[in-house]
Formats: C-alpha cells, structure tokens, sequence
DNA sequence: CTATGTAAACAAC
DNA sequence: GTTGTTTACATAG
C-alpha cells in the first residue's frame, strides 16, 4: 500500500522470540511481597461491623429491586425519612452474605417518602433563592470503614468533611444521607433545598434516575498518607509505572509550558519522574519512547525556527493536557485490593496499570482494583457538570435560565492548580443561573471517559475518543459515547482505527488510488527503494488494511490547526479538525483537504489516542462514517474529561459541547437502564428509548454559541425530580464504590448544552 | 484482533 | 551517536 520512502525495507528481521526477553533479575527483585491476603485491620472491623449490622432490619418502606442491566446490583428505593445509614449498614451485610454471586451494589435512591426530619433531604419549606442553590456534598472517604473515617488522611486540597454551599444554599449537611455517606466510603451529590424537594416531594421525584449515572469508584482504601505524597511507584525505582510510553511521553509534554519537548527531555523528563527508567530499565526504552512518538499521530514533530531542533508536540486537538498529577494513583503493590499486583509486578508491568491510568474503570466492582482513583480537579469538574445540568433539567432555576456560557479554558494557573489540587469532599457550587444543557448527557453506569482522573471515577463503557480540542475555549465534555454495556474498554484508542480510517479513506480513498505513504508526501522515493518496496507491498497492503501503525508528520512550525486546513464545513474550526473523525458527512473523509505535501502539515490526521492507547483499531471504528458523526470534540480548558467517541452515533448529533455526553454511556440507549427501577419508583412512565439527542438537528453539530441558549429550557419541566442515588459496593469491604445516580428527567427531551454553561459561575476559583 | 511493548533495520543528521 | 520511521514480533486481554 503505501510506502515510506524512508522507510526500511525489513522483510523479517526477527524470526524468534528473544528466549528472555526480560533481563532476568529486571522484574525479579522489586516487590516486597506484600500479603495480599492480609487485610486491613479497619476492613476486618468493618467486617465485623457487618455481620453485627447484618441483622439490621431495613426501614419499612424501603424496597430493592435488581438492577436490570448491572449484575449483582440492586436498586434500593429509600423513603426520604429512612435512616440511610442503618440501610446503608444492612445493605453492607447483605452484599457482604451475597458474595461475588449475589447482590453486592446497591443503589440508593431516595423516593420521597412524605414529611420528612431528615433534614438533608427534607424539603425545603420555601423555595427561595438559597432553595436554588445547589449544593454538592461530595464525600469521599476512603473505603475505610467509618471507624477510620476520622483518620483518613487527607490529601491536600481536599474538602473531605468539608461542606461547603453556595451562598445562601441551605445547609445540607446534617442531612443523614450525607451523614451516612460520610461514614462509608462513598460520594454524594446532593442538591441544595430544591433537590431536597423535590426529591421529596413524593415518589414521582423519584420516577428517574438514571440518567446521569456515573460511578466514583474507591478512593484509596488503602490510604496511607495523609500527605497524598506517593510512596508508590512514584518514588519507587524499582517499580515500573503504571503508564504506557504514551502516557509518560504526555506527562512530559504536557509539563512544559509551551508543551512541546525534544526527544531528549523527554527522556530526561521521564528519567526524573520515573526512576525506574533511569536505574533499571533497560536502554531500549528510549527506543520505545521513539516508538511511540513516532507511532502516534497525536505526537507531531516541530522543527525550531532554524530547523535545527525538534521538538514533540501534542496535536492540540488530542491533548488532554495530562499531566502527571492528573492520573490515577496506583494502588499500594501489597495491597489487598490489588492481588494482582504482585503477580503482575513479576511478570511484566501490570498491563492495565500501564495503559492506564488512564481508565478503564469498570463499574463491576473490584474490576480494577489495582488502580486508585485520585479524585482530582476533573472530578471536580465532572460533579460541577452533572449538578448543572441535574439543575438545569430539574428546573431548579425558576427563572429564566440566565444563559452560561462555558468557559471551558483554564487559566495555565488554573490548570496547574486544578491538576494538583485532589478534590475530595464539598464542592460548592455557586449559584448562579443555570442554562439548560443543550446536549444532555447521561453518565452511565459503564465506561466514561473524562480526564485520566475523572475517568476513573466513571466507568467506561466502551468509549473511543475523540478529539480533543486544546483546551481552550469550549468546555467540551460531550463526547459521543458507545452506548454499549458490556465491553470495557480502554479509553484510549480514541480513534478508533483512526488511522487505518485514514490511511483508507483519506489517503486512499481521496482522490488518489495510488496508495502512497506518508513519506510520499514528504519526500521523494526513490526509484530502486519503489521497487523493493513492491516487493513487499502486497504484505504490507494486507497489514495495513487490518492494521497500520504508521505515522509520520511533521509539523512545520508554527502550523496551524489542522482545522483550518479542511474545506469549510458548517462546524467551527474545531469542528473542522474533527471532520476527519467524524464520519458525519456523507463524504466523509476525501473531503477534508489536508495539505500534506504543500504545506507540510501534519500529514496524518490525528488520531486521537488516549494516554493508553495509540493504535488505532480497525475494528472499533466502523467504516461508516456515521460511527463518528456523533462525536463533538469538546475540551475544557485543559481538562479535558473525555473525549469519547460513540460510533453508534447513539447520540447522533451531540452538541459537541456537552461534557456530560461524555459521561453518559448508555442511558439513551434504546434500552433504558432502569426500567425496573422506576416501576419501582411507580414513576411516571419515561420513554427513554427516546433518543434524547434524537431530534437534534445536525446544526447542534455546530458549536452553540455562546449567549443563544436554546428555548428549551422551558421544556424542563418542573415537576420533574431527580433521584439521587448511591450506590455501594459491598464488594468491597468498605464499600468504596459509590456510584451516583441522578436522574434528569427530561434529559432526552432536551439536549443540554454545556456550551452554554458558565463555569465561572460555579466554581469561583475558576474566575 | 487490539493495544502495547520491545527489538531492530535503516535513514538522515 | 542521535533522532526518527517503520516493520516484526511478543504478549495479554
């Protein structure tokens, strides 16, 4: 198919595997070993406190119905009255007695349940200003039982126990939800009064509640330093990090300034930050770097002004801006959450760890274990976007909704502050007018992509992702999400055999059947390499036609966005960027003009890749161009929280901006998750085989602009409640896992859009 | 089959 | 020798 010019001509270079391929004592040596099977002495408390609470009786009124889609999970109806922590405390036990067989998840919804005392949930008697404040209580302790709640450490920045709320909000702290949540591992978001009333105002608050639906997985259990200092992999030599090549070469990139770096510092950088490069790792790990720089398309080359230096750059719209602070701490090699560890330290770097930190979250508990989640500023970022857009589908702004616009971009200093600041506890959340959402998301119980440290929080389904947009102006969070239950998948490959959808239907498939390389573009073949390259061409056709790991650019400097090399489209230059990627058009591809000889632009369009995965697959992205036509790159700032691309186009057209899109994963499937549960909630009948998004045209493509906020925000009804929801996952003995549910009704009548949201407006710090 | 890692051939400096 | 590109292969999932 296509040839390099440079390329090497290698008909076999390796006919057998290296008997060793690691040196023997590289991966001996390291780990301590660690009894796995020791457990904590909180979490053997915690036990205890189990089996003792075992016998606890629920609360009449409360009712359990199991999850329609997720397995070994139950739906708990709670009466707003009820004593969540004694439900809480018996749901433990229940899970506990269950097993890995039975019922260890639970959700928790409140359903009203007439007058309340508890104050959290109690309805607010006036709906005032304060009423419409929204107030998020996130409490997230480690998995310790509550008898360590009070010493878990907290890290820097966090506000664990913290509760703060908006001016004027009302205090929910004493709610007992948010009590009980305090004393187990868990995450709760709750509204301010109105969430309160509404959630209260009878069960048909409680007719949804799956909407949005993400999970906040664990936080270390197993955390032992208050500090939030690391002894991990981070500061150890021997252990290898948890991250791909990918991942590091990001981190690297991503701390400089002008996020761009030679080779050589990125070398050094990683050298730095991962010891273990530099003590133990065997030298060909610079070659993997290189590797993987030049593998990856979102690794664009740059030549200094004289062109005497080049230097690595994130393509812009498929830096996350990750840094180092963002991802997922692993959890402790001993640790008993991680039995794999161990075994997987011996071997060969934990697979899972290492391509991610970045995400893959499965919400089947204890799915991965092995990474802890460190809730940072993305998380922030993901409850501000659900509040908002819970609010703004609740209708808890009874005015107008004031229309916002968002800010997605960070100041650099915000950005370093918002990476390095662990967000754990009270997040406060201004009130301030809440425009409806024009995308509307859901977060599903399943994959999500978000930031690495989002993401975590957040389990995936499959998402392939997009691109993502520097982060700069559009707060994008709304990522075409593959509605699919099942499959986890990692987050990375965002683009979904990107290249092969390239080298295919852009190459190929534009405008010139010849098949030509990258290195056409750029230089000129030689006549004998031509030839020896046919000799391999039929090989090479069948390899690339599966699978191409090519990649080759370089970015002159000072390049513009790609974007603004494709034809005129109806979406924005970003959008533009995304053309490729989304198959929306009918001509999809052959459309877009990239300049590769002439201007020397990136030859390859971008795939986007995550952190974790660069090699596009071929088998993820469909053909159709309509896979990705769903799939609005969005950013905030620098966070990015997921560029997640739904190939099922389930969403159709999102509104690029709505994060929450992101975050959703399935609810608008056809097939709506919690059926059941809203029988249960004798709720009134939500068509959620609706496609939300169904009805946006494919203007929504475009980029809202900012300040013409749709009408639809009269769609949000009133009376339409929310449920809030927890969900614990007893699987873990301090169930650790809380799953949030909150229901938008209405959602899939109106698609939110997040474009319009005004971060600042939420989150002061942001100003 | 995919994603990732590793090794290596080879080219251009 | 360094940097960059590409292929080949290994391996886990």
């Amino acid at each position: 198919m296509k040839t390099s010019p440079r390329r090497p001509l290698i008909l076999k270079r390796r006919r057998l595997p290296l008997p060793v391929q690691n040196a023997p004592g590289e991966t001996s040596a390291e780990e301590p070993k660690r009894l796995p099977a020791q457990q904590e002495p909180s979490q053997a408390q915690a036990s205890k406190e189990v089996a003792e609470s075992s016998s606890c009786k629920f609360p009449a009124g409360i009712k359990i119905i199991n999850h329609p889609t997720m397995p070994n999970t139950q739906v708990v109806a709670i009466p707003s009255n009820a004593n969540i922590q004694s439900i809480i405390t018996a749901l433990t036990a229940k899970g506990k007695e269950s097993g890995s067989s039975g019922p260890n998840k639970f959700i928790l919804i409140s359903c009203g349940g007439g007058p309340t005392h508890t104050p959290g949930l109690q309805p607010q008697t006036h709906i005032t200003n304060d009423a419409r404040k929204t107030t998020v209580i996130t409490e997230t302790l480690g998995p310790k039982p509550a008898a360590r709640d009070v010493n878990l450490p907290r890290p820097p920045g966090t506000l664990l126990g913290q509760r703060r709320e908006s001016c004027g909000s009302r205090n929910l702290g004493s709610a007992p939800l948010a009590q009980s949540v305090s004393t187990a591992p868990a995450t709760y978001i709750k509204s301010g009064g109105s969430m309160g009333e509404r959630s209260l105002q009878g069960c048909d608050s409680c007719e949804l509640f799956h909407v949005i639906h993400f999970s906040l997985f664990s936080l270390n259990p197993q955390v032992e330093e208050p500090s939030g200092a690391s002894t991990s992999w981070h500061d150890s030599v021997s252990e290898r990090p948890p991250y791909s090549y990918m991942a590091m070469i990001q981190f690297a990139i991503n701390s400089t300034e002008r996020k761009r770096m030679t080779l050589k510092d990125i070398y050094t950088w990683i050298e730095d930050h991962f010891p273990y490069f530099k003590h133990i790792a065997k030298p060909g790990w610079k070659n993997s770097i290189r590797h993987n720089l030049s593998l990856h398309d979102m690794f664009v080359r740059e030549t200094s002004a004289n062109g005497k230096v080049s230097f690595w750059t994130i393509h812009p719209s498929a830096n996350r801006y990750l840094t180092l602070d963002q991802v997922f701490k692993p959890l402790d090699p001993g640790s008993p959450q991680s039995p794999e560890h161990l075994e997987s330290q011996q071997k060969r770097p934990n697979p899972e760890l290492r391509r991610n930190v970045t995400i893959k979250t499965e919400l089947p508990l204890g799915a991965r274990a092995d990474m802890k989640p460190k809730v940072t500023w993305p998380c922030f970022y993901l409850l501000v976007v659900v509040i908002v857009v819970w609010r703004a589908w609740v209708g808890l702004d009874l005015n107008p909704p004031a229309p916002i616009h968002v800010a997605g971009t960070l100041a650099p200093e915000l950005q370093a502050q918002a990476s390095q600041t662990t967000m754990m506890g009270a997040v406060l959340l201004p009130d301030e007018g809440v425009a409806p959402l024009s995308a509307a998301g859901t977060v599903k119980e399943e994959k999500l992509l978000l930031g690495e440290g989002l993401s975590s929080f957040l389990p995936v389904q499959s998402i392939k992702e997009e691109e993502t947009p520097p982060g700069e102006e559009t707060l994008h969070l709304a990522r075409p999400i593959k509605v699919e239950s099942p499959p986890l998948e990692e987050w990375p490959s965002p683009y979904p055999s990107f290249k092969e959808e390239l080298s295919h239907s852009w190459e190929d498939s534009s405008h010139s059947p010849t098949p030509k390389s990258k290195k056409s573009h750029s230089g000129i073949k030689s006549p004998a390499r031509r030839v020896s390259e046919m000799l391999v061409i039929k090989r090479r056709e069948r390899r690339e036609m599966s699978r191409s790991r090519r990649k080759q650019h370089l970015q002159p400097p000072c390049l513009d966005e790609p974007e603004l090399l494709f034809s005129e489209g109806p979406s924005t230059s970003r959008r533009a960027t995304e053309l490729p990627f989304l198959p929306d058009s009918s001509e999809p591809v052959p459309q877009l003009v990239y300049s590769q000889e002439e201007g020397g632009s990136f030859k390859t369009p971008i795939k986007e890749t995550l952190p974790i995965s660069s090699t596009p697959s071929k088998s993820v992205l469909p053909r159709t161009p309509e896979s990705w036509r769903l799939t609005p790159p969005t950013k905030v700032g620098g966070l990015d929280f997921s560029p997640v691309r739904t190939p099922h186009g389930t969403f159709g057209n999102l509104p690029d901006s709505l994060g929450l899109m992101d975050l959703s994963t399935t609810p608008l499937k056809s097939v709506p998750l919690f059926d059941s549960p809203r029988e249960l909630l004798n709720s009134e009948p939500f068509d959620l085989t609706t496609d939300p998004f169904g009805n946006s045209s494919p203007s929504n493509m475009e980029v809202p602009k900012p300040g013409s906020p749709e009408p639809q925000a009269s769609s949000l009804s009133a009376n339409r409640s929310l449920t809030e929801g927890l969900v614990l996952d007893t699987m873990n003995d301090s169930l650790s896992k809380i799953l949030l549910d909150i229901s938008f009704p209405g959602l899939e009548e109106d698609p939110l859009n997040p474009d319009n949201i005004n971060w600042s407006q939420f989150i002061p710090e942001l100003r």
